[in-house]
DNA sequence: TTAAAAAACTAATAACCGTTAGTTTTGTAT
DNA sequence: ATACAAAACTAACGGTTATTAGTTTTTTAA
C-alpha cells in the first residue's frame, strides 16, 4: 500500500534508480533481487514494473548516465581556453566530484558494466574506448606543445584515471579526511608527475 | 565420458580453479553457472563434485590463494635489508608480475570478494586491511627515515595499489606493448612521486 | 461526485540455479 | 582377470529469479 515517494525534480523511476544504484554496489547486479530492491522502496516486485521495463534497463540507466555526464564534461574541457594543465585539472576535479557526489552510480558504472546486455555493452564498451581517446588526446597536445613532459600519453591517461578511482576506497574513510585537502593534495600529486 | 586432464604438479581441483577464475573474471561470480564451468572442462555439472566441495568454495579457493601471495611477499620484504625505495620497488614489481602472471585470479580476488560468504568475507576484508596496514607503516618508516617525501603515507600507498591495479586495462594491449618496459616505467613514476 | 488513469496488490509461471542421489563407466593395483 | 576406488553419468529436487496477468486500490481531473 506504500506509495514510490518521488523526489524533488525526478520521476519515480528516478528513485528507482538511484536506489538501485545502491543495493547494486552493496551487494553486486546479479546478487540483487528486485524482491530485494522493492523492500527497499517499500513496495512489492511486481509494482516495479509500472516504472520501468526491466532489471537490465536499470543497469542501463545507471551505466550510461554516468558515461553521458563524463563524456559532456569533456566536451566542454575540448573547448575549453587555457593550457593543457589547466584542462586536466578541471578533469580531474571532475573525475573526484563525481566519484564523491555520485559515488553508488559511478562504482556500480565501474563494476558492473559487463553484466549490461548486448548491443548496450558493446556500446558502453566503445564510449570508454573513445573517452580514453580523448583524454589520450589532450595530453598528447600538451607534450607536443613541451607543456608536458615527453612521456608515453597512454601511461598518463591511466594513471591519472586509476588514480581517480582509488577514491572508492577513500569512501570508508571519508569521515576522518579534509575532502577539499584530499582533492588538491591528488591534483598536485597527479600533474606534478607529468608538467615539465 | 570426458575426463579433466590435471596439469602438471597440480590436482584436478587445480584445474577447475584456474578455469573458474578465467569463466569469472569474464562473465563474473554470479554470473558464472557450474553447468557453464563444467562445458568449459568437458564434464557434466554433477561430476565437479567429485573434486569439489560447492561453488563458493571455488572463489573462497581464488581469493585466498591471492592473498596468501601477496602477504608472503610482504613478509619478505618486511624482512629485507635495504631502504625504503627498494622495498617498494621490490613490492611494486611483485604486484606487476602477479597481475601479468595470475591476471585472472586476481581480477577475480579484486572484483568479486564481495561474493565470498561469512565468515570468509570478513576474514577476507581483514586481511586487505591489514596488508594496507602494513604498506603504510613501510612508507611511514621511509618519512621517518627522512628518505620519503613528508606526505600522508595512507595517500601514497593508495596511489602504489591503484596504479598496478590499472594494469587490468593493460591486458587488452598486451600486444602491442613491451612489458618490461611498462614494468621500468611504472616504478620510475611510482617512486619518483614519493623519492625525496 | 464520478470517471479515468496511475500504481499498488496477489497469484502464478517458466526458466535457471546449485546441489544430491543413485548408477554406470573408467582407471588402477593386485 | 578381478576387485576396488575414482570419476563420470542421468535424473531430479527444492529454491530463487525476473516477469506476466489479472485485480484492486489510490490518485487525479472534470
Amino acid at each position: 500500500m506504500a506509495k514510490i515517494k518521488a523526489i524533488k525534480n525526478g520521476s519515480k523511476k528516478d528513485v528507482i534508480s538511484l536506489k538501485a544504484a545502491i543495493l547494486f554496489r552493496k551487494k553486486g547486479y546479479n546478487a540483487s533481487s528486485m524482491r530485494e530492491l522493492a523492500d527497499n522502496l517499500g513496495v512489492e516486485a511486481p509494482s516495479l514494473y509500472n516504472h520501468i521495463g526491466s532489471k537490465s534497463e536499470i543497469l542501463q540507466n545507471i551505466c550510461f548516465k554516468v558515461a553521458n555526464d563524463f563524456n559532456q564534461q569533456l566536451s566542454e574541457v575540448e573547448k575549453m581556453a587555457g593550457n593543457t594543465m589547466i584542462k586536466l585539472e578541471t578533469l580531474i576535479r571532475f573525475h573526484i566530484h563525481m566519484m564523491l557526489d555520485s559515488f553508488d552510480e559511478v562504482y556500480v558504472a565501474n563494476h558492473e558494466w559487463k553484466q549490461l546486455e548486448e548491443p548496450c555493452l558493446s556500446n558502453f564498451l566503445t564510449q570508454r574506448k573513445v573517452y580514453e581517446s580523448r583524454l589520450i588526446e589532450i595530453i598528447s597536445m600538451g607534450i607536443r606543445n613541451g607543456e608536458l613532459k615527453k612521456m608515453h600519453p597512454h601511461v598518463a591517461a591511466l594513471i591519472i584515471l586509476s588514480a581517480v578511482r582509488s577514491l572508492e576506497f577513500w569512501q570508508r574513510h571519508k569521515k576522518n579526511m579534509n575532502i577539499s585537502a584530499l582533492e588538491d593534495d591528488m591534483v598536485t600529486h597527479l600533474l606534478n608527475g607529468i608538467i615539465k
